[in-house]
DNA sequence: ATTTGCTAGTGTATTTTTTACACTAATAAA
DNA sequence: TTTATTAGTGTAAAAAATACACTAGCAAAT
């Protein structure tokens, strides 16, 4: 047997771009690193991964370190390898997305950072090592992820109005949708369980609040789902060109 | 500083699933290990990364060894990494799924497996290490691309009939298409060039011959893009039932 | 020379979905 | 009672998807 003791040499970690949304802003938990390198800078929550530990567990372990939160949407999007990234040795990090219910949230006391704070997604900027690159795979995943699969509802806390629904698709895809289109498609997916209750101290007419309906959505999973959202159609006649000779075909089943 | 050596004893890998189209059949590229563990089983093509070598770079080369090909489809899908998934101690691997014209490959004689043979997708099993699971992902990522991305292109010879993509398209999705609804949108796309050519030696109406129009594509790119595949509708009522309720919600821009 | 078998390729009516836009409804504060 | 503000609805018109039956062109068989 050829010897492969010069390939174990290398560390491993998880960082985690843990999103959230609030005031009508998509937002992302990050934590000010007390320890070198990069002390002092923002960066994604991470660590190493112990020799017996597996990925989603060493994952979900940071998670909970940080949030205290145990079931939340979790799911690894890439890996990031490149030689130099890391100045202790060589260390890839695989990175995971997950999505959380801001109102859940309290910092935990036995954290691995020296503070953790939500930042608007928009405005991040100057993150430790190569965390910017990962944070903009995993906004890009949740981009398209949200068009076909319904997991902005783990995003909103229980009871919703249609119009928070709205915001946060708008958030997630730094566009504006039309109401009357939206709503007509969300309520025909069928997979909101309408709560005959309203919304309580507002200066307007209050909102029906709707919760998501997850029996239903399994069942939707087996028989193929597809989940798409479309935009105001834009005026600007170049776009318009290229949007018509756009095309598609679906499967379903 | 903390001391993080114990953190620096894992290796890692990347294997990469390579597909093929032949006879109407979507193809995976596979070796016979010639070394322990898993002597003689077959195996993704794969190999340790270097300490000073990027992950891409290492997927890169070990297409390169196994066929000669260099400027070929290659996406990062995704990253396996359970404890006791290899013997030799941690490793994990990462994986990588690129698409090859099967007319184009040649096996190299300096490659790193006793042999290398396309097999159906369809057919394969009892694959060493976890690599039936890391078949399993890359089919699946591709079976989503190639509704979203025009990637099939990349299996088939530059030149090609509609008849022959649609052929593609049913071995990725398994599933049959509408002959007449297919190539309207196919068309549609204006991502084809036609020709003007057609097929020699059949024993019937010659086809006639396309090719991508990649220029094209990356216009569409810049103005985004979208592209899915319709089945024939089922007539299961059940089926039909789920598919109604089904609702999708495009961006474009 | 004609027929047969086969695959290529097209026309189009119908249904479904998308899009756009204007309308009505309900609440608190002024 | 009025105003401001957001909630929520009706619907016509356009576009896309679907289904299905049709015609076209070639070689081999008769």
């Amino acid at each position: 047997m050829t010897n492969f003791d010069g390939f174990f040499k290398s560390a491993f970690t998880v960082d985690n771009v843990i999103f959230g949304f609030d005031e009508g802003d998509l937002k992302v938990l990050l934590i000010k690193r007390g320890e070198e390198p990069y002390f002092g800078y923002w960066a994604l929550p991470g660590h190493f991964v112990y020799q017996e530990e597996d990925l989603d567990t060493a994952a979900i372990r940071v998670l909970r370190e940080l949030t205290g939160l145990n079931n939340v949407y979790l799911e690894q999007v890439s890996t990031f390898g490149a030689v130099h990234r890391h100045s202790f040795g060589r260390v890839i990090t695989v990175a995971y997305c997950s999505l959380i219910k801001i109102s859940n949230y309290t910092i935990q006391p036995s954290s691995i950072a020296l503070q953790a704070q939500w930042h608007s997604v928009s405005k991040v900027e100057n993150l430790a090592f190569d965390h910017i690159a990962i944070l903009q795979a995993c906004f890009a995943r949740l981009k398209w992820l949200v068009r076909y699969r319904p997991v902005g509802f783990e995003l909103l806390p229980p009871k919703f109005t249609l119009t928070e629904l709205q915001h946060l698709y708008e958030a997630i895809l730094e566009t504006k949708l039309e109401k009357r289109n939206f709503r007509k498609k969300i309520l025909s997916m069928d997979l909101l369980i309408d709560l005959v209750e309203t919304q309580e101290g507002v200066a307007h007419r209050p909102a029906r609040l709707y919760k998501f309906d997850r029996k239903r959505y399994q069942k939707f999973l087996a028989g193929g789902f597809s989940f798409e959202l479309k935009e105001t159609r834009k005026k600007d006649p170049q776009t318009k060109k290229i949007a018509s000779s756009v095309a598609k075909i679906n499967v379903r089943g």
